[in-house]
DNA sequence: GCCGTTTTCGGCCCGACTGTTTTCAGTCG
């Protein structure tokens, strides 16, 4: 049974929701907590890192105690010092903490008065009216316990970040239209381009906050009212998004920005260095003292504490920081750098739109070509193409080519990978494209090994471009299928093919860790719409968004080459 | 539990809002 990152930081995480029931030292659980988050962001699995004899101490955050427990837990697949906490208390009570509302004291003492380890427990005192004779809590507060019992049963979920933008769009043109406004801004997640977002953070400045909050809370949109205060207001949306309002002065403008903006680590880090300089950093500006020196932008919080500007994407503490001291921030892609798309359906299969009207669409949105790839005949649901169906868009393509000016059309096909490794269509038919793009739609569930062999074989096919969507997952629907990325990535430096990250909202794939990894391999990522309707030509902002998360400059990136010498890229992979 | 440009001990980011405790604790971001 391999031991995965992510299983070990939810170890750290349930120590650390156990030690602050027991009331331990708030920064003795900041670091399991800290220790969590690492181990979470790192591209390397640890369990492979252990087995080669590395220190995990030698990361930054994770000391001596924490290294012996990811040994430990690599090793065993247990951890002793869990489970002596959950011998100590009842493991229910850490499903009770991540009620909103509950915090640890909370839970004690609902734990230690009324003997309540779960939520259903909690839920019939709550309605029996026993909460309310707790020290501390009152009608209001078991009233709210009970409401929060019932929307975090069906909520608690986290929106995809093409969802969450469309109720960002609609709120920030709802603010801009109360005249005490000056400047709207979507913080939070949200501006550090996260695939999901836990709610938005919306910063406005302006002079007086009360008839902005008024104005905030008359939006028709809003289902509920959690906190309206003079600066901060949080409410819930209809669909269950939460969004929280924080309204601030001009002149603090650049240091709430980036307070809200986070992420929390990022924050942590930037006023941890701020006290080693004797400043303080708050919501509203870099302190010396009681006197204000900086905080009107971004930039200059930033200049205070002795460094360059660090965009929102890479905000995470995962070396930012250490980069942007040593002069070593990369110049993140941009939308404007991407000069085609090469991913990309039509009515043939399971498109909306004819090759042309994504051809002028494409042009419209300033692309100088786009590649047409096809689902291929395994995939019956889409209609994909057959050998001859294949040929016969080709000449389709020819000739429009030979009319349309301004845009020129590719042709490939996004071919499938069979369960052995071989392509959905032969050879001979593939040698007359442009690209050949392989992907997986079937057989998710086969084992590491079997799926890693599976993709490896199919990029070492003579006529073999780019590997699509190359993790599988879909956001909240599937879980990505078990593959070796180390491997695959590996295989792509050394076979000369590429890798996709996929701009659709629901797959985001390459994740942004495969990213780094990939321009650290210098393999290059092409950022692909996959787009099934013009409309979705438009998702590219989210796939570079991704791309800016994972470090990627504009020369990391295939689809930023010219049309001539994207060419010769794409003629060297079909041999 | 981590860590060091006030270094091996003594610190550890900072503020807003709510409800209930009449001065503040708990929770959240």
């Amino acid at each position: 049974m391999p031991v995965h990152n992510a299983d070990i930081a939810t170890i750290f995480e349930e120590i650390a929701d156990l030690l602050e029931i027991e009331n331990a030292n708030p920064f003795r659980i900041r670091a399991y907590r800290n220790a969590a988050r690492i181990v979470l962001n790192l591209s390397e699995e640890l369990s492979i890192l252990v087995k080669q004899g590395e220190d995990p101490a030698r990361l930054p955050g994770i000391g001596s105690s924490l290294a012996e427990k990811i040994v430990e837990i690599v090793e065993t697949g247990r951890c002793q010092a869990l489970e002596k906490l959950r011998r100590q208390g009842s493991p229910g009570l850490t499903e009770l903490l991540h009620i909103p509302g509950l915090g640890p004291k909370r839970v004690a003492a609902l734990y230690h008065e009324l003997d309540i380890h779960n939520t259903e427990q909690l839920f019939r005192a709550a309605k029996d009216g026993r909460l309310q004779q707790l020290p501390g809590f009152g009608k209001k507060t078991e009233q709210h316990i009970l409401e929060m019992i019932e929307t975090h049963v069906k909520q608690a979920k986290r929106f995809k970040l093409g969802t969450a933008a469309q109720y960002a769009d609609s709120l920030q043109q709802f603010m801009q239209q109360n005249s005490e406004v000056n400047e709207v801004v979507v913080a939070g997640s949200f501006r550090r381009c996260r695939e999901t977002v836990g709610d938005l953070d919306i910063l406005v400045t302006a002079d007086k906050s009360a008839p902005v909050m008024d104005h905030f809370a008359s939006y028709d949109e809003i289902t509920e009212i959690l906190s309206k205060g003079k600066t901060r207001s949080t409410v819930i949306l209809k669909n269950g998004l939460q969004v929280d309002l924080r309204v601030v002065p001009v002149q603090s403008f650049g240091a709430a920005l980036h307070y809200f903006t986070g992420s929390k680590a990022h924050n942590i880090a930037i006023r941890r260095r701020a006290r080693q300089r004797g400043l303080k950093v708050n919501e509203y500006g870099v302190f010396k003292g009681n006197r204000i020196i900086a905080g009107d932008t971004e930039e200059s919080v930033y200049q205070s504490v002795d460094l360059p500007y660090i965009p929102p994407e890479l905000r995470e503490n995962r070396g930012e920081i250490e980069a942007a001291e040593d002069g070593k921030l990369p110049r993140l892609i941009t939308v404007e750098d991407i000069k085609g798309d090469l991913h990309a359906h039509t009515t043939a299969t399971d498109g909306h739109n004819s090759i042309e009207e994504m051809a002028d669409a494409a042009r419209a949105r300033g692309l100088a070509y786009i590649a047409i790839t096809e689902h291929s005949r395994r995939l019956t649901v889409t209609h994909g193409l057959d050998e001859k169906r294949l040929l016969k868009q080709i000449e389709e393509i020819d000739k429009l080519n030979d009319r349309l000016k301004g845009i020129t059309v590719l042709k490939g096909i996004e071919v499938d990978i069979l369960e052995d490794g071989s392509l959905d269509l032969p050879d001979r038919v593939l040698a007359r494209l442009d690209l050949v793009i392989g992907a997986v739609h079937s057989k998710f569930h086969l084992s590491r090994q079997k799926q890693t062999t599976r993709i490896l074989r199919a990029m070492e096919r003579p006529y073999f471009t780019m590997l699509a969507h190359p993790t599988g997952r879909l956001l909240e629907r599937r879980e990505p299928y078990d593959v070796d990325m180390w491997r695959v990535i590996d295989q792509a430096r050394q076979r000369g093919c590429y890798l996709e990250l996929n701009c659709h909202p629901e797959r985001l794939d390459l994740l942004d860790t495969h990213c780094l990894l990939a321009k650290q391999a210098g393999v290059l990522v092409s950022i692909n719409t996959d787009a099934h309707s013009i409309a979705d030509l438009d998702n590219l902002r989210y796939g570079v968004g991704q791309a800016r998360r994972g470090w990627l400059e504009a020369e990391d990136v295939l689809n930023t080459l010219p049309l001539k010498t994207l060419r010769q890229y794409l003629k060297a992979t079909m041999t």
